[in-house]
DNA sequence: TATGAATGAGCTTTCATTCAT
DNA sequence: GATGAATGAAAGCTCATTCAT
C-alpha cells in the first residue's frame, strides 16, 4: 500500500520543502542520474524513510520539483509584465522582457537543461514541458495579437515560437557560460533583433 | 588490464562503428542512462567482452560518439557554404544557411539534447561541447566580419551569438516537437529577424 | 518501552477485535507476508501507534489471531456433538460430523493454510497448531472407544489420526477448490469410507 | 533489459543447480520468506549478480522450483506402478502405493506445505499446484476406472478426490510430525480404509 | 582474439517499530 | 491516551567491468 503522506501540519510542509530543495541542490551539482536517494535524504537532514513516505518514488520527486520549478520560471518572466505598455511595446519593453527571462534562466540553467533532456526517453516529463512551452508562446502571441496594428508579421503563432525560442536559449546559454559572457550586449542585441523584426520586418514575399 | 585496441585493420573498424551506432540509436530511443552496456554489445552483434576491448569503459565511448557526432554536426552545416556569396550575404544566403542547420539538427536531436545537458555535471563533455561552440560562434562571427561594411552592428561577437543560439535552438525544438510545426513558417521568420536585424538594424543608441 | 495495554473497558475490547478482523480480512486475500501492519491499522480505523498499544508487536497479533481462529474451529466442529448417538454412532451420524468440519473449514481455508504453513519455520505457530490437533485427535479417539465393541479396529489412535487427516484435509481442500467441486459427494465418499472402515473393517492380518 | 541466461555450457548448468539447490534447503529450514537472495547466493557459494543472471527475480525461482518438486513428487509415486496388478488391485496393491506417496512426501514436507499456502495469495503458484492435482487426481480415477468391475463405488471422480487428499494428507502429517508417529499403523488404518471403501462399500442409497 | 560467466558495490524501496507532540 | 512523523535496517535487484576459458 504505502501511501504517500499529504503533509498538513506545518512540521510536515517545511519537511518536504527541505527535501525538495536538497534535491534541487544537489540534481544542480552532480547531475540527476549523479544523485541517490541517499544523498538527498542526507543533505536535507531527513531519514531516507521520511523521504520515502513524502515522495512515492524519485521520479514522483523529480515531477513535482519540476513543476515547481517551472512555475517559479513563468512567474519570475510574466510577473513583471504590469510594468509593460502592453498595446504599444517600444524597445524598451522589449529588453525589459528579455530581462526577465535571463533573471528566470539565472534560477538554475542546470536543473533547466537536464530535465529538458529527459524529454526524450521519458513521455512524463515531456508532458509537464510541452504544458509549460504552449503556456509561454501562448503568452508571447497574445503580446503579439495585442500589438498587432503596429506590426507588419503575417504569422503571429510562427513569430511568437521563434521569438520564444530566440530569447530563452540565449538566456540559458548565457547564463550556462556564465560571466564570461557580456550579458548585456546579448540583450540588446536580442532587443534589436525582436524589435525590428516585429516593427520593421517587411511582409514576406 | 588489456589495453584497449586502437583498430586498424578494416575488420576491426567495422566492429568499433557497428558499437557506436547501436549506441547511437539506443540513446537516442531510451536515453543514455536507460541503456547497458550487455544491451549496446547485442544490438551491435558483438559480446560484451569486445565492447571493452574496443572502448576502455562506457564514458570513453560516449566521449568519441560525442566527438563524431558533433563533427557531422559541423559539417552538416558548413559544407553548402561554398554556394553562398560570403561577402555579399542576402536574405536567401541566409535563409540558405538556416536551412542547413535544421537538417543538422535533423541528425539526432535526442543525442544532441542528452549530451548537451551532461555538460553540467561532467566537465569532460562540457569541455568537447565548449570546442564546438566556439568554432560555430568563429564561424558566424567570420561571416559578419566579411558582410561589416553592409551591417550596422556594434559589437559582432555579441551578434554571433545571438544569431547562433537562436538558429541552432529554433532548429533543434522544431525537430524535437516534429511535424506538428510548420517548419518552412519558422526558418522564413528566423530569416526575416536575422536579415532585418543585421542589415536594417538601428545602431544602439 | 510503552506496556501492551490489556483491555477491559469494552471500548477498548471492540478496538482489539476491530485489529483482529482487520487483519484476518486482509491476511486471507492479500497473504500474511503481503499484509502491512499501516494498512491493518488503516484497515481497523486506528493509527499505526494504537495497534501498537494493543500489540506489542505483529508476530503477537499473529498468535492471538490464531488462537482465536482455531476456538472458533474447533467449536464449529464439535458444539453440534450433543445431537449424536455417542456410544452408538451410525453412518449419519458420521456424516453429520463430516459437515460440521466443512463447515468449519468455511470459515477461512486462506487464514488456516497459511498459518499451517509457517509451523515450519516458526516453533511458536507449531506449537499452538500442535496442541490444537492433539485436541481434536483425542476427541475423535474417545468417539472411537465410545463405539470400540462395535469396531473392529486394533488401532484407535492410528485410526483416529487417519480419520482427522482426512476428513479435515478433504473439507479444507474441497472449501478452497471451491464452488467446482460437488461437495455433497465428497461428504458422502467420505462418510462411506470412514464408515465401511470402522464398521466393517477387518482386522489387519 | 537484463535478459535471463540460459544456461548451456556445463558450468553454468552447474551453477543454476547449485542455486536451487541451496534456496530449497534454506526454504525448508527458514521459510520461504524469512530466507532472502543474498543468503541463497551466499550458500550456493556464487555472486548476488550471478543469481539474478539465471533468475530473473525471486519469484521465478520459487515456480521453477517448484515445477522441479512437482515432477519428483509425481514420478516418486508413480513410476514404481508397473509392479501393481493394474486391473485386479488387492490390498497389498493399495498399501504399495501409499508407501510411495508416504515416501514422496519424505523429500520436502516444509517446502510443499509452504508453497501450497501460497496459493491463496499467488494466483501463479496456485496454477501450478491445479495442474498438478488434476495430474494426480486422473491418475488414481483412471486406477479406478481400470477396477470398476470390482467396485461399488458410484462417483470415480469423487473417490478419486478423497482417495488423493485422505492419502497425501495424512503422508504429509506423518512426514511432518515426524518420528513421532508409528508410520506403519498410519499405512495400515488407510490401506484398510480404502480397500473397504473401493471393495466393500456399499452402495449410497 | 573472442566470449560470456562471474563479480559485488551500490541503488531504490519497504516496513516494523518508536516516540515527540 | 491517541496520533502519525520519523527512523533505519534490510531486502530486491542492476550493471559496469573483469578474467578464466
Amino acid at each position: 500500500m504505502t501511501a504517500v503522506r499529504t503533509p498538513k501540519q506545518p512540521r510536515s510542509i517545511q519537511t518536504k520543502k527541505r527535501i525538495m530543495r536538497a534535491a534541487f541542490h544537489l540534481y544542480a551539482h552532480k547531475g540527476i542520474h549523479g544523485t541517490n536517494s541517499r544523498e538527498i535524504a542526507q543533505k536535507a537532514g531527513v531519514s531516507i524513510g521520511s523521504f520515502y513516505s513524502y515522495f512515492k518514488n524519485k521520479k514522483t520527486l523529480l515531477l513535482e520539483m519540476l513543476e515547481d520549478y517551472l512555475n517559479r520560471h513563468f512567474l519570475a518572466i510574466w510577473k513583471p509584465i504590469e510594468k509593460i505598455t502592453i498595446n504599444n511595446m517600444g524597445r524598451a519593453d522589449i529588453r525589459w522582457l528579455i530581462e526577465s527571462v535571463f533573471a528566470a534562466y539565472g534560477i538554475s540553467p542546470e536543473f533547466h537543461s537536464q530535465t529538458h533532456a529527459l524529454r526524450y526517453s521519458d513521455p512524463d516529463i515531456n508532458q509537464v514541458y510541452e504544458r509549460e512551452r504552449t503556456r509561454e508562446v501562448t503568452q508571447i502571441q497574445s503580446l503579439l495579437e495585442s500589438n498587432r496594428h503596429r506590426m507588419r508579421i503575417s504569422d503571429p503563432e510562427a513569430a511568437a515560437i521563434v521569438i520564444h525560442n530566440a530569447v530563452e536559449n540565449v538566456a540559458h546559454t548565457a547564463k550556462f557560460i556564465g560571466p564570461k559572457t557580456d550579458e548585456k550586449a546579448l540583450i540588446d542585441a536580442l532587443a534589436d533583433m525582436i524589435y525590428d523584426f516585429l516593427i520593421f520586418g517587411r511582409q514576406p514575399e
